[in-house]
DNA sequence: CTGTTAGCGCCTTCAC
DNA sequence: GTGAAGGCGCTAACAG
């Protein structure tokens, strides 16, 4: 079927030589977008032999000559994160129909591995850069990073960056759970927060404790995590217990799902029921988080539509036309299920 | 900080004009393994100048120049789906090393997505591509195209593929799973099978299906899963109660978690118990999984080490070495939690 | 409509 | 130890 010359791949020449042409006519011929310039029996010998050959245009030289290299880089925190993959998912919808590539690196929210990380995707000349693991002290490089190559914040912000930023609305996330919680009578509560460098978090914590604040409510304040795993959810709930058994709150807020996972874990083992002795609310809503006992109540991430976003945005941008909307936000919704109840007559 | 001119970037030969030597000699400067070639003072000062000027190599122009893009294509089925995410992380911990960068796709399993998939990344020239999407169907795709650029199967294998392949024994994890619940005593069993043209379901029903075989055992046959997702455990799990009310299993084995949670959760509604009515054990050992009413008993698939070791095989590919071990095969583990019990009394 | 020419930025001979 | 030259495969600009 498809034919190989001495180990080599086919090339616009032998294509040209096959038919008798010049390669710039088998250059347009091959062209949608300027297949109209040759004329139609030449233009059927060259697609019929360039079939014939096996022939695949080579879009590395392609990218050298034209300046685009139809690639969009992509970097992300962790990969094994339940986060990520539908922020990537989303992108990738969006790329695919204007038959862009995404290059995906991961940061381990490492410094040195986001630097080495965008190194890499500029020196393969990447037609624009999607960050989806910016840290709040990241945002020097990621401007600088971005006068030679354009780039995009998604899912995770920077307040007061230069770059367009596509968000979830993290504050009414926040504020979501608090008035739930609230709602539902509790009057002490606590958050499980994650690292205090993602904005995400930040967002988060605001809405919350804004939310609680103007209610009078009390918030115990616990330290942050230091990275937003089922370990550390499980830390900090033994800290809790530890250090505030006089005054547990009534009503847990985890700033994701596998803090409250941890959390839960641990207070069962600790023989506190959920959600009669503890409300506990997650975020994220993560898949199979409803076949959790008990069925967690949970803000919903709309990872997939974030990235889908992003990546709309990033294809605007790397076809020339910078938007005017440098920022979005992409609003949440609560899931309620039953990890969270009235509090217990105290 | 770093320059720029006028809109574009900075090339070899601008840091070579700047300090006055021929653009070979910056090329050598700057390469590890030619810098050697080059005058030690030279050196330093065409280091200077680079980093000065800001200089990045461009690797587009190299990669045409030299045949070798230092890009590995990765091509997956449905990045939403859990399974998904730690293979690619385990591929992206192999490549990182090697200074490679993966060009993710997704075919949705869906034949024209995967030959473009594939077309996309021979275009761009990747020096390798590793296929965790692969169906029966597929092999003649694949193996033609590897006559192109060399490919391997990681995860999904296809049986006597001429493909180098990493995959993990799922063979063995249908045997645990029948071995762990024969043992319990059950001895009417039913699977709930993913789609019969992906390697693994087939090989976890061969496992499966011999184990009970040579103990005697009845297995109840139910069509396979179109899609090995939540919604599919939930139709084939009302299909198994209302097609075999009369002769219900008391074990049932899914052959992934998540048709595990869709079966369990129209169990609970219908007031089947678990394990008391019906024992179940699942698929992958997701996150999480632990934390479902009851602990789901999974078979573990190790997708980070399969990710991993198909990463490094495609490495070692990418720079030459065509290697003996055509095959890899990750062995598998039992995760036994609380949704496994003996029988009740008949 | 088609051919010719001239590079894109880099790296690898081959000279010196 | 360094420079000059050529070309990877493609496409844009300019002729004709």
């Amino acid at each position: 079927m498809t034919a190989r010359r001495g180990g080599k791949g086919v090339t616009l020449k032998d294509v040209a030589a096959h038919v008798g042409v010049n390669a710039s006519t088998v250059s347009r011929a091959l062209d949608a977008r300027k297949a109209h310039l040759v004329q139609v029996d030449t233009r059927l010998l060259v697609q019929g032999a360039a079939k014939q050959l096996g022939y695949r245009p080579d879009r590395v030289a392609g990218a050298l000559r034209r300046g685009a290299t139809g690639t969009a880089g992509v970097v992300v925190a962790d990969l094994a994160n339940p986060f990520t993959a539908p922020v990537i998912h989303g992108i990738s919808q969006a790329l695919r129909p204007m038959q862009m590539v995404p290059m995906v690196l991961e940061t381990n929210d490492d410094r040195s591995q986001l630097e080495a990380s965008i190194d890499h995707l500029l020196s393969r000349r990447v037609d624009v850069v999607i960050v989806a693991a910016a840290r709040f002290d990241d945002r020097a490089v990621l401007e600088d990073a971005a006068r030679h190559t354009p780039m995009i914040l998604a899912a995770r912000g920077i307040p007061g960056c230069a770059l367009p930023q596509v968000l979830h609305d993290d504050q009414l996330g926040g504020a979501l759970a608090a008035q739930h919680l609230l709602g539902l009578g509790h009057t002490r509560l606590v958050e499980l927060r994650g690292p205090a460098d993602i904005g995400n978090f930040v967002g988060r914590h605001t809405g919350f404790q804004r939310t609680c604040k103007a209610a009078g409510a009390e918030v115990i304040v616990l330290e942050n995590a230091l990275r937003p795993r089922l370990e550390d959810g499980e830390r900090l709930a033994n800290v809790l217990l530890d250090e505030h058994a006089g005054r547990m709150p009534t009503a847990l807020f985890a700033h994701n799902d596998l803090l409250a996972l941890g959390a839960l874990g641990v207070f069962r083992r600790r023989k506190l029921q959920c959600p009669r002795d503890v409300s506990i609310i997650g975020y994220n809503d993560s898949l199979g988080i409803d076949q959790v006992d008990p069925p967690l109540t949970s803000v919903v991430y709309p990872g997939v539509e974030v990235g889908r976003r992003a990546g709309e945005l990033a294809m605007r941008i790397a076809h020339g036309q910078r938007p005017a909307d440098s920022g979005v936000l992409i609003t949440s919704e609560l899931r309620i299920r039953r990890s969270t109840a009235r509090p217990r007559r105290a």
